[in-house]
Order: C-alpha cells, then structure tokens, then sequence
DNA sequence: AGCACGCCGACT
DNA sequence: GTCGGCGTGCTC
C-alpha cells in the first residue's frame, strides 16, 4: 500500500480542477510531517502563483517530472479519504471515457465547500429527537397539524433523525428546539438501517417477477430495465427491493431526472423505511448538500435520492443504484463534463458488484439495443395496478380546421364534455411564452434576436419580446421598428396565450399554467399541484414540465396542442422523443377509475409514427426505430462524438474544425467517419457563431482511440486559440 | 480556468 | 505621465 513516511522517493500525483489532461506531481509537505497520504484525501497545493485544492490519485516512486521542478505540498486537508480507491477509478475511467480533463472530473465529485478546500471533519453529523416532553406533545399536541405531522415523523423514526434529512423543515424544528419538545444531539456512527415493512402492498405476479429478479442479483453486477407504463406499480417495485438492501445493511443510490420528482418519492420512502434518508439536488443550499453528502459517505442513510449530481457520492456499503426515468434526457449533462448519468450509473454498478435498476415507462432506443444485445435484462410490469385501463388514444385531424389559440372545435368539444362531469383536463404544449413570432402586419418584418439565430418570443404579462436563447429582452412595441408606420401582431400561440383564450373560454372553470414562466418562484410548482390534487383546478395547462412523473388522479382528458413540429425536425431523435413524450402525457390520463382519453391534434392524421405507436405500441414502435437507425447507420448501431467550436467570427470556427478535419484524415483509421463542419443548427447564439464537426463509427474502440490522439494534438492546431471548443460523446442532440 | 506579463489608448 | 484594455503563455 504506497502510504506515509514521506520517504524521499514518494511522488504524489494530484488532480486539480483546471482544464488540462493530466495529473500534477507534488512532494510531500514535509518529510516528518507524519501524514499519511492516502489516494482520496484533499491537499492544498501550490499552483502556478495560486494555491487550489487538490485530490491525491495515486502515490508513486518517481515523476516523469525533473525532481527540483516538483513542489510540495502546503498542507493535507484531509486525514481520511473522502473518495474511496474504487470512486477514484470510476472518476478516472470517466475521465478517459468522456475525454474531459482528470481534475475537473475529479472535483465534480465532491460538493461546492469541499470542493473549496472547506474541512469535512468540521461537523459531527448532527440529528434530532424528542425529548419526553415531546413525546407527551406528539399525543395531545392536536391544534397545530403542521407541529404535530412533524412531532410524528421524529417519533416514527429511530434514535435520530439527521439535520440533512429536517432541511426542509429547519423553520418548524426551531420552534419545537425552543419549545423543549426536541433536541439536538450527535448522530451515531452505525445508524442501524432498521426498515418497517408494515404498509408494503402485495404485489401482482410481474411485480413480484421482477422483485425475484433484482434480489437475486444482490452483491452481483447485473443491469436491469424495468419498462412498465405509468400507475404500473414501478415504485413499489423498487421499495421492495430497497428493503432488501437495506436490511443487509446496505446502501441505495436513487437518481431521478428532475427536482420537481424528489419531494413525493421522497415521501414515500420516509413513509416506508426507517433508515436515514438525504437528498441531494440543485436546490439545496451549499451547506445541505455538504452535510447530505458527507452523511452518506460516512455510511449513515441508508438511501440518497438526487438527480445527476448526486451520481458520484461516496458510497461506503454499496447495494443498489435505481435511476428512475432512465429516458430522460436530463441525465445527460450539457455542459461542460458531458457525462450521462445512466451509462456512467451503470460503470459504477460493474466497478461495485452491484445491480443497476434503470426505470422507464418508456425506455431509451440505446438501453432496449443493449436488452437485444443482451447486456441488460428487460423486466415487464404490463397494465396498470388497479382498476384503471389503458387510455383511449384518439388522432385529430386539424387540417382545415379553424383553431382558437391553437384548440380545434374538436378539442373544445371534448373538453366541455369532460369539464361538465366534474373531471379534469389537461393541454400539453411545448412552448412557452405568448406567441412564439411577433410580425409585421404591413411590411412583414420579424423580430429576431441580435445575438442569436432565433425569432424573439412575446411575453405579454411582461410587456416584453425575450429571446429563450440567450435571455436578452426588450420592451414591447406596437409599431413596426422596420417601416414605422406597420402595426405588430402575435403569430402562433405559446401557453401564455391559450390561457388566456381558456379563461375566456371557459369563465366558470379554473385554468392553471404550469411552465417556467408560471413556476419560477420556489415552491410556486409545489402549490400548484397541491392545488390540482385538491381539485381547485379544473384545466392545465403546461410544458414538458407537466409530462413528468406528476400524479393528476382526476384528469380524464389530456391533449397535446402540436405534434407536428415533432413530426418533421432535423433532427433524427426527434421521432423517439415524440413516442415517449406521447406516452407519457398519456399517462397523466385517467389514474383513477374512469378511463382517460388523449387526444393529438396533428396536421399529419396518417403520419407512420402515429399509426404505429397508437395500433401497436410503444414497443413495436421502437422496434421500427431500431431497424431505421440500422439503415442508416446512427446510434446505438454507430457511435458518436461531436466537437463543437463557437467564435466570434464564424469563419474562426469553421476554419478550425476543417484544420481538425484535415488532422483526422491525416491521422484515422477508416473506421471513423467525419461528417462536418457544418453550422450547428442554431448557428449563432450570444453573439457567437457555432459551427460542429461529428465522428462516427461502429467501432466504439477505434472512435475512442482517435479522440484520445485528437484531444492531445487539438491546442497545438490551426486557430484553435481564436475558438472556444468542447467535446461531446455520445451527445444526446447535435444542437 | 486563474493569474501574470505585456504592449497601446483616455484620464487624474 | 499613469490606469487599464484583453492577447498569450504557463501551471508539477
């Protein structure tokens, strides 16, 4: 084991989050200092003419790097890894696989504080428990149902119940601390991961199958995809597996697309498990994100429940990695260190020896590929739980229809029909704002952008045009800035509009909009919903938002505004993320016992994709998919890598990507084929002009090995310093 | 990415 | 005469 004695020989490699491909090279802070320099524990190091904070990769006899140019290190911050030797690996791995520089890499493991070098031994893990006064409180306390739901939920618990998981209650606990009813006290080092089963529901034949199947595997690397439609009972699938991890005294990793999800399946695993349980997700200060992080790297929850950042927190006593929604596209970071969550969840899984649980009502074409291939195990849950149906899919024809703000008469009808029986309504739409165009009326002039390649959106409530691109906003005006004398009017319709005309509409029935617009400020989304579920809403309206994992029981009718801008895009994902998206507002319809109805208003009634996916399903569809991206040779039968340049001058960026063009060409084998540049297809955004170069290949080996030379050479090439570039594998859009 | 060095315009 | 613009060069 290379550790301690700072014997002369040691070389510490260290990763610093800057953006180059390499480790750096430290000596030890001093040879008696008597630390032990363990892989995993932070530094403080001496850099360029600043100082950073480091992780120690590896320890080594000797440097590649002439000894008297080696520093050392100022100072250990760490006395205990904080990263294991198999986090290290998994990070390196990623490191290698994404082609994104080792330090930041590395660095996104850990949350903001750590990150800056803030001392993670600075707090024993706090929690919470009632005093005896607050036990006699949690029985008499009746007059404040919010004192007293939160009274129950520490009695409930065990010993302890840790601040990370009170975080969102930090207002109410500070009343019950001064009223004497709780205090605050260390939280044990082996909180035991007691688990009630009390409420667990029976399950049917293919949930049970597939409970079989997961528990199995325990201790075993495995991948398993569980495709089941919405209210098919996903959940209670996952619970139950959980209790069996967790009752070995091992830990779940659970990672959902959105933050929006976290707080109801946070619930219900509180409602079920008495272990510790943290979350760990944007919305979290940096504080509660620190503390949620450490808790579970020192083994004390059971469960941690985020989104893609919360991928790569320390687990000391691996069991199971779930991520809920493996389709969505939010798993797929966009920016910088390019990572998708779910193909590295499952690295991570292999590297640990434990199952990888990916969820999907509506599954990725890549993870039913690796079903065929036989690399994950497909579980079925069929139909729904209960007593609802499948819902009745109908097509709409609007051709030559007239359409008010974007609602045919047919839609109108339907809606009225749902909306005297007492039942709610939703309307799906895809774009935000009043309307997405403001015209001319006289001259035809369009407003645009004047950083980016795209139309200004209206956003009446404001008074303002935005660009949803780049943020730049402007006032409105009534007269044309082009002829002066035209007059400008709203083309097309945004949610902002259809309200509106809805509350026109329909003066006795209440609308809610649920998009970005409606749901900025914090809680806003929460009290919407709750307002829904309550029944205080009788027609939604909203954005992708609303396709998203959110129980509407009463909702019979959905409908989706405009299909057809899915229908026919350049892009060649488009028709997979139309099915799921399909599919998904589907099941928002009729959870309950009446069976719902969704109806898609399109221009294109006799569209294949329509057709197929409505007579024979999601799955049948993507059969088709598949064998159409064989054809034609894209993902998953080929593998991709996009490198983006932007500039201020476009011929900046497209001149440096034809000077990468020309190296590959130089320098490939004939597996990878180059196809660009070409402008991307927004080709100017913030005022830079983007252009693109894709690789592709059948053979993942040969893409990777050509990248690894490319990434090594690309500084030293034509113009690359005129250019901001970044690479991108496995992009999930070429936008 | 930071951070410093370096060489040309409008200010107390 | 200086403050400061951001080009470019380096980091064990």
């Amino acid at each position: 084991m290379p550790n301690c004695d700072a014997s002369h020989t040691s070389v510490l490699q260290v990763a610093i989050a800057v953006p180059l491909p390499r480790l750096f090279d430290y000596l030890p802070a001093e040879a008696d200092s008597g630390q032990d320099y363990l892989p995993g524990i932070r530094l403080w190091v001496p850099f360029g003419r600043s100082r950073k904070v480091g992780v120690l990769v590896a320890v080594q006899s000797g440097s590649a790097i002439e000894r008297q140019r080696l520093k050392r290190v100022e100072q250990a911050i760490d006395t205990q890894p904080l990263l294991s030797t198999q986090d290290l690996q998994l990070l390196q791995w990623a490191s290698r696989y994404y082609h994104h520089p080792i330090g930041e890499v590395m660095l996104t493991a850990f949350p903001v504080q750590l990150r800056h070098g803030k001392m993670a031994e600075f707090s024993q893990a706090f929690g919470y428990a009632l005093t005896q006064e607050g036990e006699r409180a949690a029985e008499t306390c009746t007059r404040a149902p919010k004192q007293l739901a939160l009274l129950k939920r520490l009695q409930a618990g065990r010993q302890v119940v840790t601040a990370a998981e009170l975080a969102q209650d930090r207002p109410l606990l500070k009343v019950l601390l001064q009223k004497g009813w709780v205090h605050r006290l260390p939280v044990p080092d082996n909180l035991a991961f007691s688990v009630d089963m009390a409420p667990a529901l029976a399950p049917n034949p293919a949930q049970q199958q597939a409970i079989d199947a997961v528990s199995a595997q325990l201790g075993r690397f495995s991948v398993f995809l569980l495709q089941g439609v919405t209210g098919s009972g996903k959940t209670e699938v996952y619970m139950q597996i959980m209790a069996k991890v967790l009752a070995l005294g091992l830990q779940v990793l659970v990672l959902l697309p959105e933050i929006t999800l976290t707080p109801q399946l946070e619930q219900r695993f509180r409602q079920r498990f008495a272990t510790g349980i943290v979350c760990f997700h944007s919305k979290l200060s940096d504080g509660e994100r620190t503390r949620a992080w450490l808790t579970f790297q020192r083994g004390q929850a059971g469960i941690m429940l985020g989104t893609r950042s919360a991928l790569f927190t320390p687990m000391p006593k691996p069991g199971l990695i779930i991520l809920d929604e493996e389709h969505d596209s939010s798993f797929k970071q966009q920016d910088g260190f390019r990572f998708s969550a779910r193909d590295v969840a499952v690295a991570r899984g292999k590297l640990l020896h434990i199952p990888v649980l990916l969820g999907s009502a509506t599954p990725s074409l890549e993870s039913l590929f690796n079903v065929r291939q036989q690399r994950y195990r497909l579980l079925e849950l069929p139909g729904r739980a209960g007593a609802a149906e499948q819902p009745n899919m109908q097509i709409l024809d609007i051709r030559n229809h007239y359409l008010q703000a974007g609602l045919s008469e047919g839609l109108l009808q339907a809606m009225r029909a749902k909306l005297q029986q007492g039942q709610q309504v939703l309307l799906f739409l895809n774009r935000r704002g009043y309307a997405p165009v403001q015209i001319c009326h006289a001259c035809g002039w369009v407003a645009r952008c004047r950083f980016c390649d795209a139309n200004l959106v209206i956003h009446a409530a404001e008074n303002r045009l935005r660009c949803h691109h780049c943020g730049a906003s402007y006032v409105l005006t009534r007269q044309c800035p082009a002829c002066k004398t035209g007059e400008m009017r709203a083309l097309g319709a945004g949610t902002e509009r259809i309200e509106q005309e809805l509350v026109a509409l329909f003066p006795e029935h209440t609308v809610v909009r649920l998009d970005r617009d409606s749901t900025q400020r914090k809680g806003t989304l929460e009290t919407y919903l709750q307002q829904i579920n309550a029944g205080a809403a009788d027609i939604i309206l909203g954005t992708q938002m609303l396709a998203k994992g959110h129980h509407f029981p009463n909702v019979t009718l959905a409908a989706l505004l405009d299909i057809d801008s899915g229908l026919f895009s350049i892009d060649f994902r488009s028709s997979e993320k139309l099915a799921q998206l399909i599919v998904q507002v589907a099941g928002r319809a009729g959870r309950g016992e009446q069976r719902g109805t969704v109806i898609l208003q399109t221009r294109h009634p006799q569209h294949p994709l329509l057709s197929i996916l409505l007579q024979a399903g999601y799955s049948a569809y993507v059969e088709e998919l598949l064998n159409e991206r064989r054809q034609a040779g894209l993902p998953p039968y080929t593998h991709h890598a996009l490198l983006r340049a932007d500039a201020k001058q476009a011929a900046a960026a497209q001149g440096f990507l034809a000077a990468v063009r020309a190296w590959t060409q130089q320098n490939q084998l004939s597996a990878v084929q180059v196809l660009g540049p070409v402008p991307a297809p927004m080709s100017r955004r913030a005022g830079q002009f983007r252009f693109q170069l894709l690789l592709q290949s059948p053979n993942r080996k040969a893409l990777h090995g050509l990248l690894d030379r490319l990434v090594q050479h690309i500084d030293g090439l034509e113009g690359a310093k005129q250019v901001h570039w970044s690479l991108d594998v496995d992009p999930a859009d070429l936008s």
